[in-house]
DNA sequence: ACGATATGGTTGCAAATGTAACCATCATTT
DNA sequence: AAATGATGGTTACATTTGCAACCATATCGT
């Protein structure tokens, strides 16, 4: 009974991906055209300056990023000189980053990129669209939290 | 006097995109562990078993994939004796999938767990949660059809 | 009818990613 | 204080991906 038709294009997870693939590539293209980096770099370097000095843990917190994933973008933004490593006194498994005054200038221009992508969309997908969408996705980062993958990051602290 | 704060959490596409994989790799879980499945696999065997008979390039279309993936996954799921190809005879370019008897079997089973799924994510998320992103969603995807990236399958053809 | 161009589809190669194992350090137990 | 186990972070290896080049066939312009 259950046989009857099943719609790829009705699918949620579908959906959802498809429309974080477009919206996400439309983005990345932005910045990878003028600063040739990459979406966790982009994430770390978010993170980092918006929250400041925070360890490698910390950032992949902050931006759901997989430790490995921050490791390579931490790498690569050190090459650039964009971000400062140090290790802490206390405890010597773990380091703190910080982004270098070039890095917080990048950071600067790169978030007045977001913005202006962020306004782009709006303008595309209109006020209400993007409440309702807003809306849903709150929803389904309550899920998230509830499923052990929270995040939520006090002021300081992993 | 733009400098002022960006939040990483606040920020659409990164919302998206987190959300999309939360969901997307929660789904996946499922048919990969029952059947060992990827995702285009999934796909591919979604939009041949929903819609038929058709070539490479219109499953693409269906499932918004790279001629790549689909190319790939069509192997797969050949070598699996999950579907078949036939030589379109007007056009010898082209290629003509259709899913076997098995194939249609899997296809049966899994949108039963893909239903099942959706179920679920619906009870997560709430009635009011569920419709508001599909709103949002229907709009995110009516800007991506005006960008040119459209899809919209008439019931054969690319 | 012939060269240029386009199209469906595959493949080679480089880059990105995930997984698991690993190293070093810290915490806990005894 | 030694053994056990956790934790922050890196790395090796296999898998997945994306891009560009490619092959074969078809279409278009002339």
């Amino acid at each position: 009974m259950t046989t009857d038709s099943f719609e790829l294009e009705q699918f949620l997870p579908y959906r959802l991906n498809r429309a974080a693939e477009f919206v996400g590539l439309r983005f990345a293209a932005h910045y990878k055209a003028k600063y040739g980096m990459t979406r966790p770099e982009w994430r770390t370097l978010a993170a980092l300056g918006s929250s400041g000095r925070m360890t490698s843990k910390a950032v992949g917190i902050h931006s759901s990023m997989h430790k490995t994933k921050v490791s390579r973008a931490v790498f690569a933004l050190e090459q650039r000189r964009w971000l400062k490593r140090s290790q802490d006194e206390t405890d010597r498994r773990l380091e703190h980053l910080e982004l270098t005054a070039t890095g917080q200038q990048a950071y600067r221009e790169l978030i007045e990129l977001a913005r202006g992508y962020q306004a782009e969309l709006e303008a595309e997908i209109g006020e209400s669209g993007i409440r309702m969408l807003a809306t849903g996705l709150a929803a389904i980062e309550q899920v998230i939290i509830r499923s052990g993958k929270a995040k939520l990051p006090e002021p300081d602290e992993a």
